[in-house]
RNA sequence: CGGGAUGUAGCUCAGCCUGGCUAGAGCACCUGCUUUGGGAGCAGGGGGUCGUAGGUUCAAAUCCUAUCAUCCCGACCA
């Protein structure tokens, strides 16, 4: 008998966090790189849990009065143009299509028609802020127009140097909503109230704790007057960017003319915001909550809430497991958890009942209930939680009542350990002597999980900068609780008004 | 685009320095038997133009040249 390794995943998150990430992804079958350099395939598994996402998140844009749209994949280079920031912002990682035909070369290869050669190259969309801006400034004429509240679910693309599964890939899904305002007041409203939105989807639906703050000018969206961020601490205590919202100001209508008259008839140029949330956000849920076995799901998120895994040696034994774990199924579908009938799914394939038990831990389902005789005969089932562990025989009975208080129970402690580590390491720092030490790992070569979050006070200037660089730290955002507290500027000592969020990040 | 490395089975790699029989291992896969309540054992089997194109040689995975691709470190980033 072969030992049974200790853990599923190899690394650990202690022995290369980066590594056991990747290897979560595998072992629990939600993505792979795929023959497009920097692109991947998300599978059926993590497409579920992006499904949920967006099922979650849709219902709260629309229950915040916006409406789906669809605008074109591809831009005209020009439009891109218009705002001299944005351009600055994307123009270095942009996709562009110059050619719409292929033929074959002289030597027999296929390659682009030189004769199809566009008269003007298109984009492939990195953000959408140009093409829609400009059909705003169609559709725009009158007050009576405004607002407009769109969002688009859509794929975009970005040349970036390097990619990493769901947390940066050339090309990925997200949402873009893009609204265009009478007043700067209600766009900042918007903008305030879409990353309320977020927060609230981050912590009540992924079980992931966030920071709400304003991004600082040199992290701000480019042509943005102001970009609000959520910010959430990962396992390795590093933070990642979970969703953003800027506020546009009239930066974009003006580049764009979304000109309006207002009441008095007078000319005025639109106000405008937009906000997103992409597939990142897989790669938040898992190095959020998963451990060394693999996925964790919140479970309401999770594509399935309860496996059933029949067990039985013989041909004799198979028949009475079955017919106990499909009437169990269809009694836990009857339940409802956060509003929607119990995910049950029925793990009756022919492969040992270890293996198939892994299968399923490293997927993260919530719960998984081991049926074999011992248990129909108590009436029972054998109950594992994949969040703590604990496993434990229950009636069938209780099961099926307590199933929704369960799956709650799994999502808020969920919360509260992410939270409490993310508590656990997070601090006020004063002294640059401090703040060096807290972000130096002890082992430069190979670093291990070090810092965290970092409370400071802050005072803008170069030198600040060139600091941060060097310990490749960055200053997440301007948390929007921050109290006024006068202080000194952790490292330049120049007055500040308040603390900021110091993080390495993703 | 600078610095470093690697391309051999689905995956991870050995073999290369010092050229030589039918190119190997582990995992995965298929078949059979025994097993099955936390990653099974035994036996058998399938799968490779050794990244590509040239060159040297009686002989190339191995040496030489070119080329393509990928990965890591930097600049950039939801």
């Amino acid at each position: 008998m072969a030992k049974a390794a200790k853990n599923a995943i190899s690394p650990t998150r202690q022995e290369n966090y980066p590594e056991w990430y990747q290897q979560v992804i595998k072992a629990a079958d939600l993505a792979e790189n795929s023959p497009v350099r920097g692109c991947m395939v998300i599978k059926p598994w993590g497409w579920a849990i992006w499904e949920n996402m967006q099922r979650v998140l849709d219902r709260m844009f629309k229950e915040t009065g916006h409406e789906n749209a669809y605008f074109p994949l591809f831009i005209p280079l020009s439009f891109l143009q218009k705002e001299a920031d944005h351009v600055e912002g994307f123009a270095k990682e942009c996709a562009v299509v110059t050619h719409h035909r292929l033929e074959p070369g002289p030597d027999g290869l296929l390659r682009p028609a030189p004769s199809s050669l566009l008269e003007e190259p298109l984009i492939v969309r990195p953000t959408s802020e140009t093409i829609i801006g400009s059909l705003y400034a169609q559709w725009v004429q009158s007050y009576r127009d405004l607002p407009i509240l769109i969002n688009q679910w859509a794929n975009v693309v970005r040349w970036e140097m390097r990619t990493r599964l769901f947390l940066r890939t050339t090309e990925f899904l997200w949402q873009e909503g893009h609204t265009a305002h009478a007043t700067a007041e209600e766009a900042q409203a918007e903008t305030d109230k879409m990353l309320g939105v977020y927060a609230t989807f981050a912590e009540e639906y992924m079980a992931m704790p966030v920071i709400r703050g304003e991004k600082t000018a040199g992290e701000r969206f480019p042509g943005a007057v102001s970009t609000f961020a959520i910010e959430a601490m990962m396992q390795d205590r590093k933070a990642l960017q979970a969703g953003t919202s800027h506020f546009l100001g009239q930066n974009f209508s003006k580049a764009q003319q979304i000109k309006f008259q207002d009441q008095n008839g007078t000319e005025q140029f639109a106000w405008t915001t937009s906000w997103g949330v992409s597939t990142r956000l897989v790669g938040g849920l898992i190095m959020t909550h998963s451990d060394d076995d693999g996925l964790i799901l919140p479970p309401r998120l999770a594509p399935k809430h309860i496996v059933m895994l029949p067990i039985y040696r013989s041909a004799e034994e198979r028949g009475p497991v079955l017919e106990y774990v499909n009437s169990l199924k269809r009694e836990l579908e009857d339940q409802k958890y956060d509003g929607e009938p119990v995910r049950v799914i029925i793990d009756d394939r022919d492969l040992r009942g270890g293996e198939k038990n892994w299968h399923h831990v490293k997927r993260g389902v919530p719960l998984r209930a081991e049926v074999g005789p011992r248990d129909i005969a108590d009436n029972a089932v054998f109950l594992s939680r994949r969040d703590t562990g604990e496993k434990q025989k229950m009636s069938r009975a209780d099961l099926v009542q307590t199933i929704d208080t369960l799956l709650a129970d799994i999502q808020t402690g969920l919360f509260e350990r992410a939270l409490k580590m993310r508590e656990a390491h997070t601090q006020e720092i004063n002294t640059l002597d401090d703040f060096r030490a807290y972000f130096t790992p002890q082992n430069a070569k190979d670093p291990e999980i070090h810092g965290g979050f970092a409370l400071c006070h802050w005072h803008d200037d170069p030198a600040v900068d060139e600091l941060l660089k060097e310990l490749k730290v960055t200053i997440r955002c301007i948390p929007l609780d921050a109290p006024q507290e006068a202080g000194k500027c952790v490292i330049t000592g120049k007055p500040s008004a308040r603390r900021v969020l110091f993080a390495k990040a993703y």
